[in-house]
DNA sequence: GTCTATACTAGGATAGAC
DNA sequence: GTCTATCCTAGTATAGAC
């Protein structure tokens, strides 16, 4: 297992991430992985046995990430500080792994044909969490009485939009690319809408 | 133009709208098509010429529906009624053409490579005319100081988000498929935080 | 351990039979 | 106007040369 044979795979890994963010799976080609990183096609099947094999790399690199954003749900005792948390994590991972989200939205937007159970079961569980927190802060009172799990969703998708429909928000922005500045204006606003929408107070002793 | 050709071509058009929301443009394949309704491959050719002309008019169907959702913005004068019958509509959509939606929402993923350029004007006409409408609301105080664009961008988000990512949300909601009442909380708890969130009074007259 | 040549299949599209 | 037979390209994968 040489060193050579890690970079490789790792320089395989990033141009298939892009390939199959821009294309999606059935779109991408082996061909245009090898085109972009100037190699030749076969040396691809050489590193990975097939291109179902290479798309679960990519897909399940991602899912780290999404485990580690719901952190803030067991982290705080406080709504106030875990949802302003869990927004700006959410938010920090479409601004940085961009082309792993799009990969990850798009096997969902079918129906999860390549997600293999284990990897499902992890994301159930961490809802259960999450939305059981949530439900433990209604019932303290903390916040308003909002149904959890249709939350979750609402945050999901308002942070997830900023990589997987990127193409949208920048002709919008009327920008070619999404400045550091555009990703804070959307965490702020975000952030506001949603605890006050829920009715938490910012003040964490009350 | 017989009535047998324009049924015919609205069976196919159907049933590709189906294929396309599942496998998307790549991995549809015109043969899936052709078995689904019981015909023969070369008689989807007879009637649409490609592939991509298919999937054009399949795209195209759901811009209507899409361009009617920003009416309330037109309609009201009112933020509170405006937000409230906007995430109404687009809710119903998401649970009317699910299957359009996702194929509009895969397109939107790739960086709409087959979107015709009058389509993306009039999209960014609507969004200029609603994102016009709530500064003037700000301007009012109806409103509090919420940046239009990204309020946009969540209200896509958050309701699109029960049709395009579907699988994900029958999975925590634990349902085979989305029931009616599901549809209403979505709408209930989106319009709650939405209108809290933005500071936005239920009373019309103030 | 890496690249070339090539096998094999799938799938878009068409020509022409009926 | 409808279906069959077929062409042809493209794309996955492999066997084997170097």
């Amino acid at each position: 297992m040489s060193r050579i044979r890690n970079k490789k795979q790792a320089l395989i890994l990033s141009a298939a991430c892009e390939e199959f963010a821009k294309q999606g799976y059935a779109g991408t080609k082996i061909a245009d992985i090898a085109a972009k990183i100037e190699l030749p096609k076969a040396n691809i099947y050489y590193y990975f046995k097939s291109k179902e094999i290479l798309y679960r790399h990519v897909l399940e690199s991602f899912i780290q990430p999404l485990l580690m954003a719901t952190q803030p749900f067991d982290q705080y005792d406080h709504p106030a500080a875990a949802l302003t948390d869990f927004i700006k994590l959410k938010i920090e991972i479409s601004k940085n792994h961009p082309n792993a989200s799009k990969v990850f939205a798009n096997e969902i937007l079918h129906g999860a044909p390549h997600l293999p159970p284990d990897i499902i079961e992890k994301l159930i569980q961490q809802t259960c969490l999450a939305s059981a927190k949530l439900q433990q802060w209604i019932d303290k009172e903390l916040m308003d009485d909002i149904d959890p799990l249709h939350l979750l969703f609402m945050l999901w998708a308002s942070t997830q939009t900023y990589a997987d429909f990127s193409w949208q928000i920048k002709l919008h922005l009327k920008s070619d690319e999404m400045q550091a500045q555009d990703f804070e204006v959307a965490t702020d606003t975000l952030i506001k809408i949603v605890l006050k929408g829920c009715g938490i107070s910012t003040q964490m002793a009350e």
